[in-house]
DNA sequence: CAACTTAGTGTAAGTAAAACACTAACTAAG
DNA sequence: CTTAGTTAGTGTTTTACTTACACTAAGTTG
């Protein structure tokens, strides 16, 4: 079934680049990496993505490839930057759209399929080689997500829907990589109105359990509708 | 001369949203925009830009397409968004890779070739009916750039080689849209150490002559390095 | 030389950020 | 049940930055 044009045309993928964290017990951030299945790389890591289907939008076939390949779903999914280098891929002209996302690692356990062999969460700090120009992706995306995190309450999509300070402030120094004090940051963060505290604490801890809050995104969005600024 | 492939492919194209200034009389910013030659919407306002080549970089293909359709060549471009809703052009199912960048309407007299008509300078604020989805682009390349220019000193590229304080003073205003401390204003731009001060005057003008200032990339780079962020 | 226009300058008050250490609550082990 | 160990939770002081504000200096024009 060929299709045929008066002019050439590229191929156009997208790709993901999901950011992952469970908030109890990891130390650093996580990517969600695929082995590919076929050629170009096969049996190379690689981000999830795929080719654009005609009819599709293309956030909608960023979602699509990441369910098919992972089984992963994600709510938080923004464009990062279109990646159209002519040699960056050997089928010939190939333009990627570059996404990037942030979920929970507890809440969904990568499952390759489709055209992935494996699906894995790796370090961001220390993934395994990547086909294509896909570490330079990775490394944008990073790059772009601690630049975010500060300006825009992101950092809440991987963490449990219940956390506790504590565990709130050990995300932003893992994204920011560095150290804040205790006493500085719950006094800035409750002092945005964005927290509700619940009246349950932290269960099985071998210590005083916290207390433990939830992001509260009306409260988010009436602020910003007023002109409030979310910075940390 | 026909190209066939196994799968249908979209064709891909570029836009350019370029903002303009004069530092000097003007009193809004501009954008730069054509008067369609072809079909679809001959004769209707667009956005310069046109269909990327097979061998060319992304960046590279907006910077034809300006030059060819405007004869305006610009420094500071950057990637904005890519916009592939699938019916947001009438010939198909077309993918627009947009960015945006600066330049100073004094340096620049744009003129319509190729497949554009006219090429002409409009404001931002007010601009005429736009072809396909550019008046969406040109809205997200606005809001970009007021936030771009809070933390990076862009600003820079619109205003002439050398100028007065007062004309930094006045580009702020108008691209933040608010009014400025003239005295914080100074004492802020001074204290961060990029403005080198020239032993120049402004000339020609029926009051006392303000002094001349020009940018120092060389420095700004310098202190990036070293952890400086640009903050205004 | 008088009137007009913009350039150029300092200080005080308020607000936000940074630095810093102890007690409270609970668990676990003996 | 007592002790040792772990994290939770809390205020104050100092410092830096932001804001608000008004006059004199320099030059031009008629």
């Amino acid at each position: 079934m060929p299709y045929t044009y008066a002019y050439p045309r590229p191929s156009v993928t997208v790709d993901c680049v999901v950011f992952g964290l469970d908030g109890l017990e990891e130390e650093d951030l996580k990517v969600l990496l695929i082995e590919r299945g076929r050629e170009p790389f096969a049996g190379c890591w690689a981000l999830p993505g795929g080719f654009v289907d005609m009819g599709e939008d293309l956030e909608t076939a960023a979602r699509r490839e990441l369910e098919e390949e992972t089984g992963v779903t994600i709510d938080y999914l923004e464009q990062l930057y279109t990646f159209g280098a002519p040699q960056r891929d050997p089928r010939g002209r190939v333009i990627s759209v570059a996404w990037y996302g942030l979920v929970r690692t507890l809440d969904h356990t990568p499952t390759g399929a489709d055209d992935a062999n494996k699906a894995e969460w790796f370090p961001v700090v220390s993934p395994p080689q990547l086909a294509f120009d896909h570490q330079r992706i990775v490394t944008m995306a990073h790059e772009r997500l601690k630049a975010k995190i500060r300006y825009a309450p992101v950092g809440f999509n991987l963490l449990p829907e219940q956390f506790t300070l504590r565990q709130l402030q050990r995300l932003y120094e893992i994204l920011l990589d560095r150290p804040l004090d205790k006493r500085n940051f719950r006094r800035k963060l409750l002092s945005m109105g964005l927290l509700i505290e619940t009246d349950e604490l932290q269960q099985d801890v071998p210590h005083r359990a916290a207390r433990l809050y939830r992001f509260d995104p009306q409260q988010y969005q009436e602020l910003t509708r007023q002109g409030f600024v979310f910075d940390l």
